[in-house]
RNA sequence: GUCCCUAUCGUCUAGCCUGGCCCAGGACACCGGCCUUUCACGCCGGCGACGGGGGUUCGAAUCCCCCUGGGGACGCCA
C-alpha cells in the first residue's frame, strides 16, 4: 500500500476520446501497480459547455476500458463554495485582485501585442489598484510573481523551468461569479489530496501558474507527469477528422476493449519487445519511466491487427454474446440455427471485428440463400449431379461432426472421380450464398443437416 | 511573434541515463514465397531509420553545443 493518489479529470463537453482514454489509463495502471488510490473527477467548471449526456458517455466509456475508479466521481460544480472561499482568502491576503478591464479591450490590447511582436499576456492594468470601483463587472487575477523563475522535475520530461516574467496573472474568477478550470483544478487536487497529476502535456505551460497557486493557497505541491500528445497521421493534433476519435465509436465498430487498452498503453509506452499484454501484466508491468516524451501518431491498422488478435484468441462463448447485438443490429435473430458459440468458432481467424464477424455469421441464420449471380453461373451450373450425390452420402452420416462430413466427401471424391477443388466451392456458394466462408467441412457441420440438406437441395431445384 | 516540450524504419517502439556487445532489434503496414476447397490464419523471407552540422573521445544512435523539423501554450475553454 503506497500513498499514492492520482486522478483522472476529464471535462464533459464531449466524448471520451482517444487521448483522454490513454490518460486515463495511465493514471488507472499506476495505482493499481502501487496500490494508491485513482479518482475520478468530473470537471464541469464551464456550465454553458457541459453536458449530462457527455458526463454518462464518459462513465459507460471508463466503464468499458475497466478503468474503475476508487473515489469519485467527483463534479467540480457541486465544490463552489470551497473555491469562492478559496478566492475571498487570497483576496484578503492581497494574492489576487479585481480587475475591470473588458474583454474587449483585452481582446485589443492582446492583438496589439502580437502585431508588435510582444508575448500577449496581460499587461497588468489593474494590477496596482487601490480601491474596488463600485457597480462595476470584475474579474479576480492571480497576483504571480513577476520576477524569478518556477521549476518542477516532471516525472516524464525531466526538469522543466520558466521565467515567472513569462506568466500572466490568470483569471481565478469569471465575471459571473463562476471561478475557472486552473485555478479548481489546483483546490480541487489540493483537497483531495492528490500527489501526482498525471495529465496531457499540453497542460505544460499551465504548470507554473498551477504550482505558484499551490503555494500562494499553503499547499504542498504535487509531483506532474505530463504524456506527450496523440497526434494524426499528418502529425497534427488528433481530430474527427483522422477518423474516429470517440472511444465508444470504436465498440460500435466491433472492437473488443482489450484491444483498445492494449493498444492505447502501447502508444507512448513499451516494455522491452512485448506487444500483447493483459490488464493483470499492465498492472504489474507499467511504469512512468518507460513512458515515451514525444508524441505518437494513432495508428488505426495496429489497433485493428490487435482487435483481431484478440478475437483469434477470445472464449468464443464472450464472443457469441457480443456478436449477437451486431448481428441483431442486422436484423439477424440467433434463437433458431446452429449455436452461435460454434458458430463463432468458424468465424475467429478470419474476422478483424466484430462487425466482420457478424457479416460472416449471417449466412447461417439466413431463412433462404439466393447466391451471388455472378458466383451461381461460375460454380453452380452443371453441378447438379454431384449436388445429388453429396446429399446421398450426407443422408448416411449417423454422427454429424466434423470428420464424418469430412469422410462423406472422400466417399464422394472417391466415387465420382473428382478432387475437392471441384467440388467445394460450389457446396460453399450453395451453402452461403458467396465465395468465401470458413472451411466448407466447419460450414456444413455448424450449419446442421438439416438446413445443409435444404440449402443443397433448394439448389438443385434453381438448377432444374 | 514569444515561451515550453520534442526528434531511431511510413507508423508504434527497443537501445541512449551506465559510450564499444548496434554496419541498430521487435511490432504494424507493405512486398515475395510456403500452406490451401474459398477467404483468412499461420509460417518463412524481403524492403526500411539513428534529421543536419560542429565538438568530446581510441571509439557516439548513445555525452555537449548550434541549426532545422514537429508538437503544444499564449481564452472571462478545460
Amino acid at each position: 500500500m503506497s500513498d499514492l493518489r492520482v486522478r483522472f479529470a476529464p471535462s464533459p463537453t464531449g466524448f471520451l476520446h482517444i487521448g483522454g482514454a490513454r490518460t486515463a489509463l495511465f493514471n488507472y495502471l499506476l495505482a493499481r501497480k502501487e496500490k494508491g488510490v485513482f479518482i475520478l473527477r468530473i470537471e464541469d467548471t464551464d456550465v454553458a459547455r457541459s453536458t449530462r449526456e457527455s458526463t454518462e458517455a464518459i462513465l459507460q466509456a471508463m466503464e468499458w476500458l475497466g478503468l474503475s475508479c476508487d473515489e469519485g466521481p467527483y463534479y467540480q460544480s457541486q465544490r463552489r463554495e470551497l473555491h469562492i472561499a478559496k478566492i475571498e482568502q487570497l483576496l484578503r491576503e492581497k494574492k489576487a485582485y479585481r480587475c475591470y478591464c473588458t474583454p474587449e479591450d483585452l481582446e485589443a490590447r492582446r492583438e496589439d501585442a502580437l502585431k508588435a511582436g510582444r508575448k500577449p499576456k496581460y499587461d497588468g492594468t489593474c494590477r496596482e489598484l487601490e480601491e474596488p470601483i463600485p457597480n462595476s463587472p470584475f474579474v479576480i487575477r492571480f497576483r504571480a510573481p513577476r520576477e524569478g523563475a518556477t521549476s518542477f522535475d516532471d516525472r516524464i520530461k525531466g526538469p522543466i523551468s520558466f521565467q515567472n516574467e513569462e506568466l500572466d496573472d490568470v483569471i481565478l474568477q469569471r465575471t459571473d461569479g463562476t471561478p475557472t478550470y486552473n485555478f479548481v483544478v489546483v483546490v480541487d487536487d489540493a483537497e483531495m489530496g492528490v500527489n501526482l497529476v498525471i495529465r496531457g502535456d499540453d497542460h505544460i505551460n499551465n504548470t507554473p501558474r498551477q504550482i505558484l497557486m499551490y503555494e500562494a493557497l499553503g499547499y504542498p505541491v504535487p509531483e506532474f507527469a505530463h504524456v506527450p500528445m496523440i497526434l494524426g497521421a499528418d502529425k497534427a493534433r488528433l481530430s474527427k477528422r483522422h477518423g474516429a476519435t470517440s472511444v465508444m465509436a470504436y465498440k460500435e465498430m466491433g472492437y473488443l476493449p482489450e484491444a483498445m487498452v492494449n493498444y492505447l498503453v502501447r502508444l507512448g509506452w513499451s516494455y522491452g519487445d512485448q506487444e500483447i499484454f493483459t490488464m493483470e501484466e499492465l498492472i504489474d508491468k507499467f511504469s512512468l519511466e518507460n513512458v515515451g516524451r514525444s508524441a505518437g501518431v494513432f495508428n488505426p491498422e495496429k489497433l485493428l491487427w490487435l482487435n483481431a488478435h484478440y478475437i483469434k484468441t477470445g472464449d468464443p462463448e464472450r464472443l457469441a454474446g457480443l456478436l449477437r447485438e451486431f448481428l441483431s443490429a442486422r436484423d439477424i435473430t440467433t434463437d433458431e440455427g446452429p449455436e452461435l458459440t460454434e458458430v463463432v468458432k468458424t468465424l475467429q481467424e478470419r474476422a478483424r471485428t466484430l462487425v466482420e464477424m457478424a457479416e460472416g455469421a449471417e449466412f447461417y441464420y439466413l431463412e433462404e440463400i439466393h447466391p451471388d449471380p455472378a458466383a451461381a453461373a461460375k460454380f453452380l451450373s452443371d453441378k447438379k449431379p454431384v449436388f445429388e450425390s453429396l446429399i446421398r452420402h450426407l443422408k448416411q452420416i449417423s454422427q454429424w461432426n466434423e470428420v464424418s462430413v469430412e469422410s462423406a466427401f472422400s466417399s464422394l471424391m472417391e466415387e465420382s472421380g473428382l478432387k475437392l477443388g471441384k467440388i467445394g466451392p460450389s457446396v460453399r456458394v450453395a451453402l452461403t450464398g458467396v465465395t468465401t466462408s470458413p472451411g466448407i467441412y466447419e460450414v456444413i457441420t455448424v450449419l446442421g443437416r438439416d438446413k445443409t440438406l435444404s440449402r443443397l437441395e433448394k439448389a438443385i431445384e434453381s438448377l432444374s
